[in-house]
DNA sequence: GCTATTCACGTACCGTCGGTATGTCAACAG
DNA sequence: CTGTTGACATACCGACGGTACGTGAATAGC
């Protein structure tokens, strides 16, 4: 129908592509509220004419922003998990990607403090399970379906762990993050772990799956 | 040195609580943003000047109001595992309390939701640790040099379970709560009993130091 | 190829908000 | 009885998010 080529959906797409960049550059540094329409709008070389052509306002802007950062981490995510086979593997790699890619400057601030303040904890969550919680979910499924963990209701086991990685997340991207990254994941992978069948005949011997350990 | 019992210190004490409690209430119904000063001191029956007499702007009474509710819920944290005497008991109970307090409406939108993004993560983080978090540190703490759960460092832990927690209890106030709280409960124990460990021995039986359950 | 129309913004302006400077009057000290 | 302090009240300011309206280039229709 309509040709997406021509120079006016050009410029658009470009004038949108900024304000979306600058928009998350000021608010991962200053925050949501440290930052006004004037600085989005004078980084972005536009007015707020533009922006609100674009969007329906600082809040709509910033929506924008915070689901594209959640798809990045939760193709992040995914992407960790498909290199594996096995489901457990599978659930333990993109939870370490998940924590990796949530320790982020930009991703810490605009997804895990801002977020949900902006826009409601209902949406936020609504985003969060669209881009990258669900994989959680899915994941659990899977293990309980293949028989890896015991059956038990996966939604509210899901969000314990979303709660335990979100806040792990903050808490290694504010303490720097070096070595803690390690035994964050091995207090994680406690809890994992034992949710295994098999894990109960052999308690002392945590990773067993991930045939290239580090 | 200076009496406390005074006409003018009393008019102050009196000027002050009816901020925290007026602010408290129109932060927990509206959010941070969503309430105004001019909403507040009306509210109050006072002026904006009694308001940036007693705190030094709209943050600094949302950080009174946030130090008050967070003592709430530690003083119900430590009765409830008060009422305990064995380490694990008081774990489990202590958590239980948490879940239960965090989601009133009030303390999951002032607490969970605003409190992180208006003070930031940094000075959030230390009125919880200060408050109520603290509770749970100790009581690892101590059943690691109980013998109870296997030595391991405690912060992360801590860390990934109290993030557990909150995400648990905004899921359970955004839901209603009604027997989600049992679900929630049960996956919680999921995870904590196989920290235990005598629980290798009988993992099917999840609950023993409960006396009354509901 | 010429005109009408739409589109992608730019400009000017408004109400509201958090914050501040200053005034005021009762309470306490001496 | 008087000087001083303290607990506010009042008036005001700059900044911010949002809106109404204008404009010029790109596109569509004939």
């Amino acid at each position: 129908m309509t040709r997406d080529t021509g120079a006016r959906a050009e410029q658009r797409a470009r004038t949108r592509r900024t304000l979306l960049r600058e928009g998350r550059r000021l608010f991962a540094e200053h925050g949501y509220t440290g930052v006004g329409l004037a600085g989005i709008v004078d980084a972005a070389q536009v007015t707020k004419g533009a922006l609100y052509h674009h969007f329906d306002g600082k809040a709509d802007l910033f929506r924008a922003v915070l689901a594209q950062t959640q798809e990045e981490v939760g193709a992040a995510v995914a992407a960790a998990a498909d290199a594996h086979t096995h489901p457990w593997d599978q659930l333990t790699a993109g939870c370490r990607a998940f924590l990796t890619a949530s320790t982020a400057p930009d991703v810490r601030r605009i997804m895990l403090v801002d977020g949900p303040a902006v826009l409601g904890w209902r949406e936020w969550r609504a985003l969060d399970e669209a881009s990258s919680a669900h994989h959680l979910t899915e994941s659990l499924t899977a293990l309980v379906d293949a028989g890896v963990i015991d059956p038990r209701p996966v939604a509210p086991l899901a969000h314990l762990l979303s709660g335990a990685m979100n806040e792990a997340a903050l808490w290694l991207a504010d303490t720097g993050g070096d070595g803690d990254l390690e035994e964050v994941w091995t207090a994680l992978a406690g809890l994992l772990e034992p949710l295994r069948r098999t894990s109960r005949a052999r308690p002392a011997e945590p990773e067993r799956g991930r045939p290239s350990g580090r």
